[in-house]
DNA sequence: GTTTAATGCAACTATTCGGTTGCAGTAATC
DNA sequence: GATTACTGCAACCGAATAGTTGCATTAAAC
């Protein structure tokens, strides 16, 4: 079971204003200055969401131009989504056996 | 798409210790106290943590004698990752079809 | 080539957070 | 009832973080 790289991509997942630009890139890829338009904080705090997002993964950019365009890579949300869904049924099978064996004494 | 309640939940589980705290409670229900004893960090801090877990529905704590035991629930952990997945794949498909389209340019 | 519009970098601030120590309270146990 | 062992509360500390402003840089556009 190793969480070694689950943990930051929750952390980064942690943050309302890094959902607000999931949530924004969602509509298709933008800039940093772009989504600054549309969210409540500087291009620069936005910015610095996008490289937490990028370094656990969770998008990539591209250079179009003069401009650096992100883009939502969901799979690898899913993937999280995945290894989270696997640990919690082995929490609940633990405990259903925990559960048991109390039960039997 | 609420993510009202999911965003605090990915904040708790994106605490390395945290997840120690979990895993250590995946052998079997334990108080504080407890815990203490089998991780780096003092009580108090545990205490804390244990808060934090509770507070956004990913632990419960029983009175048992004097002691407040915490139990790790397993299905809130698969709740929050069948809510991401479905994100991670909603945000696939809409890639997708902004792909599409831009191939049929 | 000058202007324009984007990114990159740095310094600074306030708040949050993970952790600690110390002590008060409370409930079993003998 | 005195002792013991756990929880609860509060103050404090250092580091990390979310945010800002300001300026330098770079590359497109005219």
């Amino acid at each position: 079971m190793t969480t070694s790289t689950l943990v930051p991509v929750f952390a980064a997942l942690g943050d309302e204003t890094r959902w607000g630009i999931l949530v924004a890139l969602g509509e298709g890829d933008a800039s940093a200055s772009a989504l600054a338009g549309r969210l409540p904080v500087t291009r620069q705090a936005i910015a610095k969401h996008l490289a937490v997002l990028q370094e656990v993964g969770l998008v990539e950019s591209v250079r179009v131009g003069r401009e650096l365009r992100y883009r939502v890579l969901g799979a690898q949300l899913s993937e999280a989504a995945r290894r989270l869904d696997r640990i919690g049924a082995e929490w609940d099978r633990r405990l259903a056996g925990i559960k048991r064996i109390a039960e039997e004494l």
